[in-house]
DNA sequence: TCTGGGGTCCTAGGACCC
DNA sequence: TCTGGGGTCCTAGGACCC
């Protein structure tokens, strides 16, 4: 399942769940195919409509912005109210919208009264609005955290505030820890940034049945050319070439390889991309069966960039 | 009952350099 | 005669997100 309408979601049905299980679970249910031309061009129509209202806009994903609307008038329930109108102009469709002091909390608040809701809050709001939901409601806190939580008595984000920080460090690590408490206690100082250059491209693909290194060859080999191709394509649209080019396996008992070459040059066309990868894929035991494989370019650089931009060589060595 | 595709960021060890 | 303290790059894996 891509994704599922809030009826089908009352029943126990989400994004990920296998076709048979959601039949299962919602037997009347109408399970309509996945049309993502659909989805992306009903994702330009409402970041160009919020844009009308707020330019300062980064795009998170198809179906999700963070706007910055520090500077924009009027209250900030009316702000969300035009918002959501002009979204609903372009698309036909409603969303949610939370504002609030940071990303973190504004992203906590727009989940807080799905669908079609608005949710405003400030900092006084912590500890009545945020301190009693679950602490996996964290952007950033997944299922192994959750867990990793709960084993230590901390089931909500209250619950997380409360605790000290340097011990927090001592069980998560300097780093994970820090964040941890600052999350639970609405710090947050992420800028909204409008515009990032991506890291790097991909694509893989599932197959119909698990396939075999030898028994399969001929069709895998294709398969793995078609993806270097379909990658190359995706380089040339974007305007970008790279240095780094992996494969990422998936064996039929679930555990997931990648291997990556870096090499001198950046390449961007499906033969080199093809030729790396096979230098990858001989890295790799290819005894168990294949459910899963990919290509992958990172270290990516503007193709094509301006050759005057690159800077004159020099060196100097202190005496 | 098997578990998609496309991403980002972090960690950690080893090679290598000054 | 194996001994410091930085730093970067490369590689592999994992958590997490939409």
């Amino acid at each position: 399942m891509t994704t599922a309408t809030y009826e089908a979601r009352a029943l126990g049905v989400h994004s990920g769940m296998p076709a048979m299980k959601a039949a299962r679970l919602a037997p009347d249910a109408v399970l309509l195919p996945v049309s993502f031309e659909l989805y992306r061009r009903h994702s330009r129509l409402f970041k160009d409509a919020l844009r009308t209202i707020s330019p300062h806009i980064q795009d998170i994903g198809i179906d999700e912005v963070y706007a910055d609307i520090t500077l924009l008038d009027g209250a900030s329930h009316a702000i969300a109210q035009r918002l959501k109108a002009v979204v609903f102009e372009a698309t036909g469709l409603t969303c949610s919208v939370g504002i609030a002091p940071n990303k973190l909390l504004a992203k906590l608040s727009s989940d807080m009264q799905k669908p079609d809701g608005i949710t405003v809050l400030d900092m006084a709001d912590l500890p009545s609005r945020i301190w009693p939901l679950p602490a996996r409601r964290i952007n950033g806190i997944g299922p192994k955290a959750a867990a990793r939580l709960e084993s230590l008595g901390i089931s909500t984000i209250g619950e997380l505030a409360a605790r000290d920080k340097v011990w927090l460090m001592e069980q998560f690590g300097r780093s994970h820890g820090s964040w941890l408490h600052d999350a639970a206690h609405g710090r947050d100082e992420r800028p909204v940034l409008t515009h990032s250059e991506p890291v790097s491209m991909s694509r893989e693909t599932t197959f119909e049945r698990n396939l075999h290194s030898v028994r399969d060859r001929t069709e895998l080999g294709g398969i793995f050319t078609r993806l270097c191709e379909q990658l190359a394509a995706d380089l040339r649209r974007k305007g970008y070439a790279g240095r780094t080019i992996g494969i990422k396996l998936r064996f039929d008992d679930f555990r997931t390889v990648t291997r990556d070459l870096t090499l001198h040059e950046v390449v961007a066309d499906a033969t080199a991309i093809r030729q790396a990868a096979g230098l990858c894929l001989k890295r790799v035991d290819l005894r168990r069966a294949l459910r899963l494989i990919g290509v992958r370019v990172s270290a990516l650089e503007r193709a094509g960039a301006p050759v005057s931009a690159q800077a004159q060589q020099s060196a100097l060595d202190f005496d």
